[in-house]
DNA sequence: CTGAAAGCGCTTACAG
DNA sequence: CTGAAAGCGCTTACAG
C-alpha cells in the first residue's frame, strides 16, 4: 500500500501541514522538524503523489512533444535527442505523434484542457494553424524546424535552418553542376508560406531565377508526404511527366531515399542518368548507395537549443527566441556534374 | 479559464454526479439528460481534469514505453504505434529512449517511485536485467519483441517472434542458396541466453549443423551495436578476418543497412561478392540500392497486441500472455544463388 | 434516473 | 514555527 502525507504525519508526530512544508522545501520549518520528517519520509520510501499535487498547484503534467509524420526519419532522431535531454534535467516527455497533415495546434489545445503540459515542443508546425489557434495556449513552447518569428506569439519560441537560403544554394549548386532540368519533389508549394516546403521553393525560385534555368512548377514540381513511400510514388510520377529530368531535389531526406528506390526502378542510374539531392541530413543519408548528397540541418544545435530554451522559460519569465541555425551541404555521390553543352 | 464539471453541470441543469456520469458513460443516465449534457460539453469544449480524475481513481500517471538503443529504427516504428494506439484509447503515453546497453529495468524503477505509471511496455530487454529485478514493479507491463515466458512473472507480458526459428531460416535459406561461407553480425551472442542475439544464434547454428556447414564463433561473427555505424564497422572487421565470406546475415536490419555500405565502401557488390541478409522488416529496407531480403517482424501485431494485453490488464485482473507472433522472409534483391561446385 | 455529499492526497492562507 | 481547515475537480456509494 502507498503511504500518504498523512501516514507520514502520524509517524512523525507532525501535521500533514508541516509534512508538506518540509517536502516543498519551505523555509518556515524547525530544523528539527525537517529532520524528523525527511528521516521518516526516507524510512516509509515515501513519495508524494503527484495527481494530489498538481491538482492542488493547477499545476502541470510533462512537458509533451508533438511530433508531425509518423514516417518522417529527420523528425525521430530530433525526437530522441530532446527526449533524453529532457530526461537529463529531470523532466518528463509525453510524445504525442500526429499525421503530417493534421492540425498540431488543435492537438495541443484538446492537450492542455486535459492535462496542462508544462509546455509544448513541437517537431514541424504550419503556420497558417499556429496563426488561427496558438493564442488558446498560454504555456512556454517551441517550434523546431520552422520559423514562429513572423507570428509574434510571446510564449512561442523558435529554432530552425533558413530554408530558403539552403534551397537556394541546392538550385545553385546543381545549376553550377550543369543541371537545366530539375525537379523537385515534397510539402505542398501552394500553401500560403506556411509551410515548410514554401520556404524552400522561395529559395529555389531565386536560384531558378539567377541562373536562367526555366522552372515551370506545374510540370517540374510534384507534391510528397515526408515519407519513403511518397517519395517514390511523387518521383514516378515527375519522370513521367518529364522523362529527359537530369537532377531531383527532395525536399526531405525521407522522401530522397524513396526517390532514388523509385529512380532505380524505373531503370535509371543514379547519379548518371539522374542526379538526387537531399535535405535534412539524417544518419541514414550517409548509408545509402550512392551516398546522398544533402542539406545537413544541424540536429544537435535545434534539439539543445530548443530544450535549453523551454526549460527556462518554464523556469524563469524568460523572452522567446527566434533563430535560425546554420546548415551546411554534404556531398555525397548521389550528384553527377554534366559536361557543358557546347 | 478551463471549464470543470461544476460549469457544465450549471449550464446544462443537472447536477455535477449526472455530468459525471455522462463523462464516463454509466448507464443509468436518462437519454435525455445525456443527449443536454454531451451537447454542453461539445459547445464549451470540455475536457476533464485528468489529475482530479486519477487522484479520485487512485490511479497513476502515463503508460511509459522504455525504448532500448537510440538509433534502431526497428523500435522507432513500434514506438510510433504504440503511440498512436495509447493515444485512440484516450491514454497519455510517456517515452523514455536509453542506450541499447543501459538497465530498462532500473531505470522502471526509478521512474515508477517518482511517477507511478500505470504500466510499462518495454521496447527491447535484456532477461537478465528482468531477472534480477523486475519483482520490484508491480504495475502490468508488457516487453515486446524478447519473451519473458522463462521468466514466469505475474505482471509481465511478452509479445516476440521466435527468433530462434526465424535465424534458422536465415541460414537455412543462405545454404540452399549455395552459400557455405557465412559471417553473422550484430547483438552480443555471449551473453547467457538473456539477449535477443543469443536466441537468434541458437537458431543459426542449427541450421548450420543439419547443412553440415562449419561456423567458427571466433572468426565468423561479430558483435555489433543495434545502429547503422554499428553495422558499419562490425563488417568491416568481420571481411577483414574473412574475406572469402560470401554471405552476411546482419541480425537487425539498421545493422544490415550499415553493412551494406560497409560492404560497397571494401569495393565488393552486393549481392554478386557478398550477399546480406537482414532482419526486422523495418519500412526502410524496402528502399535500400539493392533491396534488402530480410526477416520481417509483424510489427502492426506486436504493437497491437502489446497494448491491447496491457490495456485489459490495467483495467481488468486479466492474466499475462507469452505470445510467438509469426514471421516471415521478405526475398529482397540482397541475396545471390551460388553455382553449386561440382 | 438523479442529486447531495463524502473523500481521493495534497497545498496554503489563516490564526495562533 | 505549527496546526486546523478549506478546497483543487472529480467519482461514487447512498438515498430517494
Amino acid at each position: 500500500m502507498a503511504k500518504t502525507i498523512k501516514d507520514i504525519a502520524r509517524l512523525s508526530g507532525y501535521s500533514i501541514g508541516t509534512v508538506s512544508r518540509v517536502i516543498n522545501n519551505h523555509p518556515d520549518v524547525s530544523e528539527e522538524a525537517r529532520m524528523k520528517v525527511e528521516q521518516i519520509i526516507r524510512e516509509q520510501n515515501f513519495q508524494p503523489n503527484s495527481n494530489a499535487k498538481q491538482l492542488k498547484q493547477q499545476s502541470n503534467s510533462a512537458i509533451t512533444i508533438i511530433v508531425k509524420g509518423y514516417e518522417n526519419m529527420f523528425f525521430e532522431s530530433i525526437l530522441e535527442r530532446v527526449q533524453a535531454m529532457l530526461r537529463d534535467s529531470g523532466e518528463e516527455a509525453a510524445v504525442a505523434f500526429l499525421d503530417e497533415y493534421a492540425n498540431e495546434v488543435q492537438t495541443a489545445i484538446q492537450l492542455s484542457a486535459a492535462r496542462k503540459p508544462k509546455g509544448f515542443i513541437f517537431l514541424g508546425g504550419n503556420l497558417e494553424f499556429f496563426r488561427q489557434d496558438f493564442e488558446k495556449i498560454d504555456v512556454p513552447s517551441v517550434l523546431l524546424t520552422n520559423t514562429a518569428e513572423e507570428l509574434g506569439f510571446t510564449n512561442l519560441s523558435s529554432f530552425s535552418t533558413d530554408d530558403a537560403e539552403a534551397g537556394y544554394e541546392v538550385i545553385d549548386y546543381l545549376a553550377k553542376c550543369g543541371h537545366t532540368r530539375i525537379g523537385i519533389i515534397g510539402g505542398s508549394a501552394s500553401q500560403i508560406g506556411s509551410q515548410i516546403g514554401f520556404r524552400r521553393m522561395m529559395g529555389c525560385q531565386k536560384a531558378f531565377d539567377e541562373n536562367g534555368i526555366q522552372f515551370d512548377e506545374e510540370k517540374q514540381y510534384e507534391p510528397s508526404r515526408f515519407s519513403m513511400s511518397g517519395g517514390y510514388e511523387s518521383t514516378q510520377k515527375l519522370i513521367r511527366k518529364n522523362p529527359d529530368i537530369t537532377a531531383i531535389f527532395a525536399i526531405g531526406d525521407t522522401i530522397a531515399i524513396g526517390a532514388m528506390r523509385a529512380i532505380k526502378d524505373m531503370g535509371y542510374n543514379i547519379p548518371e542518368d539522374i542526379s538526387v539531392i537531399g535535405y535534412d541530413g539524417i544518419e541514414s543519408a550517409r548509408y545509402t548507395i550512392p551516398r546522398l548528397t544533402t542539406i545537413r540541418q544541424d540536429t544537435e544545435a535545434l534539439a539543445k537549443k530548443g530544450v535549453e530554451d523551454i526549460l527556462l522559460r518554464i523556469n524563469y519569465n524568460h523572452a522567446v527566441t527566434n533563430e535560425n541555425i546554420p546548415f551546411h551541404m554534404i556531398e555525397g555521390e548521389s550528384v553527377a556534374t554534366l559536361k557543358k553543352k557546347q
